[in-house]
DNA sequence: GTTAGCACTCACGCCCTTCGAGTGCTAACA
DNA sequence: TGTTAGCACTCGAAGGGCGTGAGTGCTAAC
């Protein structure tokens, strides 16, 4: 999307400001009495007008009908993201609801990422997300596996941080849990300090070379393994908060983005891919999903140890209070990041 | 409640199913005329309006106002649900669907509970509800520890029937990961046969007088195991589903079912309160959650080896296609007791 | 006991009007 | 030249009246 500042100036910068906050407020149309009234910039709403009109030639502004006031384009909220936005501060309460309901001393990734999901949704009132923290990147310290039943096992993996993951794999029948044990160990010793992505690669051969004949059996567990850790989860959390906002009042619509949400896996895309984007916004149409095309979603990344190691975020109506959103966000990527770093070690 | 079939003749009973029958379907008020042309019993709507009469003086129908159809009360469907509904027989296609879906070669008991979660919402179009296989009352057959960070480990327990489940526990610093290792395998060869409820009061003095000066830790590990799996985790999938029923078409309304689903707590009693009954039906008042007094709930037990180890459940407006809900629910029951007894050996 | 007939009720949909918020245009003003 | 007051115009939303029809309860006849 090309960046149209140029084209606007100052005052038609603040007015587009007025009718986008008025506008993420009340979710009615805003008419040039309002703008006159609410920006103090001391223009009567005949001026005002003819700068609507303006801006309503340039497409940033749209009229539902000749009666009625304006609404903000997609471009309008892509320009306001972007340029005019007065990034919100966060209010001493806020700032203080978040590190209370974060900072409880919970000693499991798993939940702090639940909570995280949680606060999110209750302090924007929109519908939140978070991708736990992916172990891909991250160090191995040990891979477990116990035995469950004939030809199953649970694969247990613990990296340098402390962060777990576990997945049923299957193993070869001619394994007996002594075998497994086994492995299990040398492919804890072996693996060790190493990254699972690396890990078939450069540690197989070494491994290989140990277990003999049942190398084979090894090499599909642990490529077993692998699929299953890459899967991502991701916690939703507040999804019927969208009942909230008169523009889904109408239940085929609710009805459309429940189900998409509940799907879940154009959420987990967009998280994945913004994963190495600080910020990111998505603003109606820029959403790929059909059945998305009028929500936005914000996402952040999250640090642990200075890296990225996941992603959280908002969805909710492309009329979204963009400046609350993204403060939040922000303050809570860091805090996260803050608990994780500490947590993990 | 009261069992008042006894008041009713066997024509008030056929006229109260086709009024049921129909508002369950249409989710209009029945009129005299209506019962007349569908019901065939030969009689003209006068007669039908006198029986109506009756049977709102008796507390079985309700008039939303006077110049309006009847509607069935909750009296009507517990009367309905106990004596009158033809219990409906799933077709072909639909018992085929079911079989198809849920008969892949799945070999992990969450990957099945979630099938079935999906299918049961697929099949009745309403919110349906699995609690996963409670643990507490199967024999156990290992208990792993897994060294995760200083302090924490991960527990690992499996039952003979290969169901597992494992949850972060504390561990004293005290304890290195040799210790632990050591511990793990003693209470694995301590446990094996027995229940996780019995371990403590039967197994730990055994374990006491070998692990010595570490008792206490080992006990209370176990303890917070203990806790730990009598979590019950349940499975929860269409909720959405509400939003198609015009009952829900009011936003707030709906957003009350919506989050307390979400929430899930409500659920979750009901299916625990339910598992020792064959099947269950709560309709509207019947459930004591304010919010969902005008939901109805139908839970069904599940086994395994002969025994209960589950509920499962829908969720749906009072006016329920309970003929059906039921049905399906019989057969699903079978269909997962039958795949979980071969799975679990 | 059943039914036809009939007067009565009342929500729903329709049309019409009113109301008011908002617009665009023009002319006057600084 | 930019700003503003004034004014005619538009059009959705809200409200009132009316006809329609589904449904009822009652009565009288079969």
């Amino acid at each position: 999307m090309s960046d149209n500042t140029g084209l606007l100036d100052i005052r038609k910068m603040r007015i587009l400001q007025a009718i986008v906050d008025d506008y993420i407020m009340t979710a009615a149309p805003v008419g040039s009495r309002t703008v006159s009234k609410r920006s103090d910039m001391g223009l009567s709403p005949a001026t005002i007008r003819n700068e609507m009109s303006d801006l309503t030639e340039l497409g940033f502004l749209e009229q539902p009908h000749t009666s009625a006031g304006r609404v903000p384009s997609e471009k309008a909220y892509r320009l306001y993201v972007n340029h005019i936005m007065d990034s919100a501060q966060l209010t001493d309460d806020e700032a203080d609801y978040i590190k209370r309901h974060l900072d409880t001393r919970v000693h499991e990734v798993g939940e702090v990422i639940r909570q995280t999901a949680k606060v999110l949704s209750d302090m924007t009132n929109y519908t939140s997300m978070v991708l736990v923290p992916q172990l891909s990147s991250m160090k191995l310290k040990r891979i477990s596996l116990i035995p469950v039943s004939d030809g199953k096992a649970m694969a247990v993996v613990v990296t340098n941080t402390g962060v777990t993951k576990n997945a049923m794999i299957n193993i070869p029948e001619s394994l007996s849990p002594d075998d497994i044990e086994k492995i299990s160990k040398l492919i804890t010793q072996k693996l060790d300090g190493h990254k699972l992505s690396e890990a078939i690669e450069t540690v197989l051969p070494m491994i290989r070379s140990e277990v003999g004949e049942q190398a084979g059996a090894v090499c599909e567990m642990l490529e077993d393994i692998e699929r299953s850790m890459s899967e991502t989860d991701v916690e939703v959390v507040g999804a019927s908060n969208i009942l909230d906002y008169p523009e889904y009042a109408d239940a085929t619509k609710a009805r459309t983005f429940l189900t998409e949400i509940e799907k879940g896996d154009y959420l987990q895309k967009v998280l994945t891919d913004a994963s190495d984007v600080e910020m990111c916004v998505k603003i109606g149409t820029e959403n790929d999903n059909p059945d998305m095309q009028d929500c936005s979603v914000v996402t952040v990344t999250y640090k642990a140890g200075g890296k990225n190691i996941g992603t959280m975020g908002v969805v909710g109506p492309t009329r979204m209070d963009y400046g609350k959103v993204m403060a939040v966000l922000k303050y809570m990527s860091s805090s996260l990041s803050d608990i994780l770093s500490r947590l993990l070690k």
